[in-house]
DNA sequence: GTAACCAGTTACAAAGTAGTAAGTAGTTAC
DNA sequence: GTAACTACTTACTACTTTGTAACTGGTTAC
């Protein structure tokens, strides 16, 4: 018991629930995967591909800002625009991103095939 | 863009959604950790050992048992006991557990740094 | 000046989530 | 019979999250 994963750790429950701390709500890790994937967006382009409203979408994306997994970039274009990306540090949920999507599509075949 | 994960769907997004409707919450993931991490576990030792309270237990576990990710063991013991324990499918989830394990010990010791 | 586009914000309502405290039910030990 | 242990369940409250709809403020095109 306890290494059948790669962490010894007594409280391994605590990290679990760090994490959630960062990443929590409906919508965050949805945001993220988008920018991680696609790369830029810009706010309405976020809010239409998402189908996050406008008040959600402007809260999560604060919210990500304070913990440095997005950035904000506001170009002086004809009506301003803003542009979202993820940073740096965002890269490093890609594991757990990742592991999502391949569960949730491979979860998605077995809801499926019942 | 869009092949810096392994996947090449337009709406990658809607499995991260998928995944999130079926470990939502603040303790089902946490749940599912202590029972791939250290195996079944009674009810009161649940309860514990995570700090969640009886009547959320009791909800998240009926939750985890409809999704066939624990299963719940009866055991004529003197006063009755009940036997929780993970699935072969809650296995599947290790990928996703261990990345969020990762990740959160990780960003402890980011936020400590700074 | 009126309409349209962008990026939000505000007010409000509804729904969901979590917690406490106490109670139920069955068995056992004294 | 009373207390204690198990595994819950119920009632009630409080808080958080999410959503809808409408509005602000700045700029541009007609």
């Amino acid at each position: 018991m306890k290494d059948n994963l790669d962490v010894a750790c007594e409280n391994v429950h605590s990290f679990i629930q760090d994490t959630l701390y960062v990443v929590n709500g409906k919508w965050k890790l949805v945001i993220l995967s988008i920018l991680v994937n696609n790369g830029t967006k810009r706010f309405g382009e976020l809010s239409r591909e998402s189908g996050i409203s406008p008040r959600i979408l402007s809260k999560e994306l604060h919210e990500l800002e304070l913990n440095q997994l997005v950035s904000r970039r506001v170009c002086d274009t004809k009506p301003v625009t803003v542009e979202y990306s993820s940073t740096e540090y965002a890269e490093t949920l890609k594991e757990v991103i990742g592991a999502m999507i391949r569960w949730g599509q491979n979860h998605r075949k077995k809801i499926k095939g019942q």
